[in-house]
DNA sequence: AGGGGCTAGATTGTTCACAACATTGTCGCT
DNA sequence: AGCGACAATGTTGTGAACAATCTAGCCCCT
């Protein structure tokens, strides 16, 4: 099972860290010797992230890479801003001191990476920051969802950080729920988490936009798939 | 795979509708000679189950139906009302006048179970009338984790109904959010989704501490297990 | 040339046997 | 009696082989 567990976690890994692309077949016996696994711990591994909505199953036809329509990603990104709105609230409720010194550094940081126009960098510590306040709201189901709405979503997030001025206006943002984490006001927290939510929300909307007009047979393709699914 | 999602199905019915005690140990074995298919099978449902978090696996030690703590039953409610709140904004934009009319009709026959005092089968159109919601909402990811939240929680939500008065209250509540739905009041609906919510949220917790008066052991026993897990 | 059927290869789904591991009961020792 | 080592049993984890199914290339016929 520890074996499972592991071949799992390394399977995302490689479908989230872009190994394997969008709607690439993965066949279970090149996996197992790719993982140095037998093929009943790949099926295994396939079952959970079926379940997850990473990768898609169909009978007698293998697994594939999901690929995330622009639609659900937007939908993914309003289930995250519900779930992370609900959890920003009960941080400011039960932040501790140093929780609040935790915030205060990772923000810090961001400012640092910011200023050496490392936009990785920065990407990570706004992903770190959040996960930071997941912790401090102490909510494990709502935790998971969205630690698996993540693992979805990724590939569609890289676009959103391009938009100009973006990075600027995201890290006051993040200043404001900080600060009202600090403050342990739950309504001024939920409302600067929907702000942010709500622009983040915007640009990934802006994102998808300008991705189409760049490919504009992408919106094509996908509602012809709609169709006849 | 037909029939590895099939038996997934029957044996998540066979949890939900209490067929299985809580704690109580899911032998392969066994399960396959009861549904009829091969312990592979069975495994990969269970691997399915375990992802959704109805039952848990541990190393060697087999699976057992997993028991739902009264704080996890209280988390599961809280992401339940910030999923049902976001839907019910959706819904109020997009319903149709058909959406209306079966919101409408649902309504009516939850009047006439109320009076004839059939509370399990004002419960089960209670359930039908916030799926209904979620289906005007047309939201995938959100109706998704609604339906798995629903089926771990089903167990601890039969104790709310059982408050003095709270049928009655509870289908105002729902007049209430059909209303906003019809008049396309996203901001009403939000509020008035929240409002219903808070107040189940508040009977849950009632029921849990009037389970806890009658058994006081209950609890003392959970401390105990979430200080050794 | 083009389309329909057919065979061969590849891939998944399933069964079975066995190894690995946890639990329980037993035996011998103090 | 109490305690620890140890075998006995039950159960899960894994690999190999086989069956079912899909896909692609080929041939034949029109």
């Amino acid at each position: 099972m520890r074996t499972t567990n592991d071949l799992c976690d390394r399977l995302r890994q490689a479908i989230v860290s872009g190994e394997f692309q969008p709607n690439e077949r993965l066949v279970e016996a090149d996996l197992a010797v790719r993982f140095g696994a037998g093929r009943t711990a790949i099926r295994a591994a396939l079952a959970v992230l079926d379940q997850e909505g990473l990768i898609v199953r169909e009978p007698h036809r293998g697994a594939r890479v999901r690929l995330i329509s622009a639609r659900e990603a937007l939908e993914i990104e309003q289930v995250r801003n519900a779930l992370e709105r609900l959890l920003a609230r009960s941080a400011a409720h039960r932040a501790t001191s140093s929780d609040v010194a935790d915030l205060r550094a990772i923000l810090a940081t961001m400012h640092e990476r910011l200023r050496d126009a490392d936009t990785l960098g920065y990407m990570q510590l706004n992903a770190q920051l959040h996960r930071r306040i997941w912790r401090i709201s102490d909510n494990q189901v709502a935790f998971k969802m969205l630690v698996t709405l993540k693992s979805q979503s990724i590939r569609s997030q890289y676009g959103t950080i391009l938009r100009p001025g973006r990075p600027e206006q995201s890290l006051r943002e993040h200043e404001a729920i900080a600060a009202a984490i600090a403050a342990h006001d739950s309504d001024a927290c939920d409302a600067a988490m929907a702000e942010h939510l709500g622009h983040v929300l915007e640009t990934l909307q802006w994102a998808i936009d300008s991705q189409e007009r760049e490919r504009p047979w992408a919106a094509l393709r996908e509602s012809v798939l709609r169709t006849q699914p």
